[in-house]
Formats: C-alpha cells, sequence, structure tokens
DNA sequence: CCTCTGGATGTCAGAGCCTGACATGACTGC
DNA sequence: GCAGTCATGTCAGGCTCTGACATCCAGAGG
C-alpha cells in the first residue's frame, strides 16, 4: 500500500527510491495533519515514506527537526541581503530590507506555512525548535552585518531587534485577514518600534533610573543625525 | 552513603525527608558539574536526592526543567514591577525599570548565575529551554502592559523589545569583567537601541521601502514630544 | 565479466526519557 | 482506632535516539 511512490519496476529503477528527504518531509506533513504530531511516531512517519526509522534519524537529527529542515535557505536569503545591501545604507533599514527580501517565499506558500504555524504553535517542543532557529537567524545577521564593519556590540543589537522585527511582522502576517505582505508588515513593524523608542518628553523624568550613572545620556534630547 | 541528607532519625523524623524539590535541583546541578549534563540521567539525580526516577518526573516535566524552575520568580518580580510603575512614565521606560528591579537578584547568585549560563551555552536543549523561558517572560510583559491600557500592537513589540534590551543586558553583564550590575547595563543597552533607530537624515534615503503606503511615516524627524 | 569500493539503506540491541496504573506507608482529622 | 490523603515507590511499557554491523546496488577499474 505503499509503492506506488516512484515508477513501479520499470525504467531502469533507481538503487533506491529517490528524494528520501522529500519524502520524509511529506510523509511527515501529512501525518501530523491527520493524527496530530505527538500520536504520529517517526516509525509511522519512516513507513509512509517507504523506509526504516533508523534512516530517518540519518536525514534528522530530530523528530521535530523534519518540520524545521528549510529554514536554512531562508537564512542563506536574508544574508545575502544584508551582504549586497548599498554601503551608505543605515544599518537598521538594511537589515529590514534583507528581512524583506525573504517575502515572496512566504507569499508563495501562505497555506502550507500557516498550516506548519498552527502545528508549531500548538506544541511546546516545536516552539522550541522555532526560537533556536530564529536564535540561528539572529546569529547570521550578527554575522553579517559584522562583515559589514557594525561594531560587535550595535551589531549584536541590531541582529536582535531585526528579529524582533520579523518576528512581529511574522504574527500580523499570519493574521492578516487583508493578505498584505510580509515586506509591509515589516515596515509596520519599524515605524512602530521608532514611535516607541523615541523619547516621549512629555512625562516628567523620574531620577531614579540613574543607578550607577547609567542614566548620564537618559536626557539626551533628539539631535544626534 | 546518601542518607545524611537530614536528621539522622530523632526530632520526630517528618514522613519524609522535606525539601524533596530543593534537594533534586541541587542534586542536578552538582551531577551536571562533575560528569556534564548528558553523562547524567535522571535517574541519577533523584538517586543523590534519594528519591525516585518517579518522583523527580512528578516535580519537574522535563530533565532540562530541573535547571528553570526558578524562572517563574523572576517573571512575577518584572510583571510586578510594571504594575507598580506611576501612569505617567513612558511604556518604554517602565519596561526598563522593571526589569532592571531583577537586578539584586543577579547579583546576589553570580557565580551560580554564571555556572548555569555555561551549561546551557553547552547544550542545545538547553538553550532551547531558555528561550522558550524568556518567551513566557515576553509575554507576561506583554500581559502586564495591557493592564495599563498599552495597545495591543504597540504592547507585543514593546514587550518583544523588552525582552531584547534584558538578554542584550545579560550578555554583557555576564562578561563584564568590571562587575557592573544589570540595571547599569540594561541603561546602556536602551541607550544603544535608541541610537540605532534614531533615523540618520544623513544618509539619503533609498525609495524601495514603500512596499504599500508603509513609509508614510519614514521621514518623519524627531519633534514628537 | 568480475571484483572492489562506496554510499544509502536495513537490522538489531540497548540506553535513556517519560507516562500511566497501582501499591505503600505515614500523618491528619474525626 | 479508622478512613482519607498525600508524597513517594514500584512496575510495565512506549517512544526517541544511537552505535555497530550487515546488505545491496551502482559505478570504476581491471
Amino acid at each position: 500500500m505503499s509503492s506506488l511512490a516512484g515508477s513501479p519496476t520499470l525504467t531502469r529503477m533507481a538503487r533506491w527510491e529517490p528524494n528520501a528527504l522529500e519524502r520524509l518531509r511529506a510523509a511527515a506533513l501529512e501525518l501530523f495533519e491527520e493524527r496530530g504530531y505527538d500520536r504520529t511516531t517517526v516509525g509511522d512517519i519512516a513507513a509512509r515514506a517507504d523506509l526504516t526509522e533508523r534512516t530517518f534519524f540519518r536525514y534528522f537529527t530530530d523528530k521535530r527537526e523534519v518540520l524545521f529542515s528549510g529554514s536554512e535557505e531562508l537564512e542563506k536569503l536574508i544574508v545575502s541581503g544584508v551582504a549586497s545591501a548599498p554601503k551608505t545604507m543605515a544599518p537598521l533599514e538594511v537589515v529590514v530590507e534583507a528581512l524583506a527580501a525573504s517575502s515572496p517565499v512566504f507569499e508563495a506558500r501562505r497555506t502550507h506555512v500557516r498550516k506548519r504555524q498552527a502545528l508549531i504553535a500548538a506544541h511546546a517542543e516545536l516552539r522550541e525548535r522555532e526560537l533556536i532557529k530564529s536564535t540561528r537567524l539572529t546569529a547570521a545577521l550578527l554575522a553579517s552585518l559584522r562583515e559589514r564593519c557594525v561594531p560587535q556590540a550595535t551589531a549584536a543589537l541590531l541582529a536582535q531587534t531585526g528579529t524582533t522585527l520579523f518576528h512581529n511582522a511574522f504574527e500580523r502576517w499570519i493574521e492578516d485577514s487583508k493578505e498584505r505582505d510580509l515586506a509591509h508588515h515589516l515596515q509596520e513593524a519599524l515605524i512602530a518600534l521608532r514611535l516607541l523608542t523615541a523619547e516621549t518628553g512629555t512625562g516628567k523624568r523620574r531620577g531614579k533610573t540613574s543607578s550607577k550613572g547609567g542614566a548620564k545620556l537618559s536626557d539626551r534630547r533628539r539631535r544626534d543625525s
């Protein structure tokens, strides 16, 4: 009941059915949808892909990983966006543009991404994995910013902020009934962030902030350009 | 070889040795330091605490969790900081102050926190868990900001940004040879973030940002007070 | 045509994580 | 006393993941 995956026997059947990795991915997705994540064993997935549990673990380090193995490509895309940005562009905007470059990818798989995200949202293990993936993205961003000679401390904060913006935008994208693209939501997130971090000036500044001179600069008014 | 944990037999010995949870925590810490995380089985930990593996899992959902069970208290501390801040304070500063309130806790356990952090850094599973804990913090921050009537979108971004600042400051704190406290590093992170998000003004603004009017506000110059 | 080699897969055994079901034993309240 | 309760123990078992070794087929070289 599962030998109909490749060509029957003719055409010089390859040593093994090809695309084992893809078959495993597909099988996993199907089964997770059919029975849910934790009522699906790795053995089940492998069986549907006409493979063995052991083979599954040769392709994926984890049961979870089968859902996340595509994230490296996304990472590369974004990093290359940073690398190819004009030197004159302000760092934060470089990052936002680079993130926005991934927008078409998401647009192309809208429903698939949403199904996957629903799965992730429902399982703590998967959320954990997703989080560490986005940490990897942060690290990659950091590295590519360092290549542009952004100083370490700045780059670190910037990379983190970039990831924050990305997630924020992604969440809005997922829920957006108007189906505006990810790039749009990224811009909105950036605008919102700028509003937030702008010093207010209205509220009275309370003094307690100054734990050991940390507030030296906290009363600066904006004219830093 | 392990019955010297509590009072020998006298003093109306309690039904069981008390503080099972604490004993498990301590045993785990010791063993992780002695043999490393993955050469320590849950059975080992339980045995050193004079308990059973099964009992371990009644206290902790996970093997990992034994290292993270304190994080809820931290969360409460920070959330209460947000709740008790004066109404007039700008939201971002509320968050930063609330985070800074945890500074003494870290100061009090400087070496312990560093050992633990070294463990976490060395094991992907633990990093994952740490990440999801900080997501919980973000969620808690979000909720407490909502209580202050900060609008949802703003609060979400703000909570994320707050967590970013916290992590950034924490990293600097861990590595700080001058041993300045966490509050100090938080202030520095905030200053750095403000510099980053301030629009540069010098660089030429490229036009492509405007995917569907998203850049409406992007040329505002600072005078929002 | 044969053999050798290598890579992808299978088989097997086992450790470790985690859970459900049920048993025990001591303290508590009546 | 006697029942109830609560922390713990005992047992069985499933699932995840790994190491060691076997197999099987294709292509290279003789």
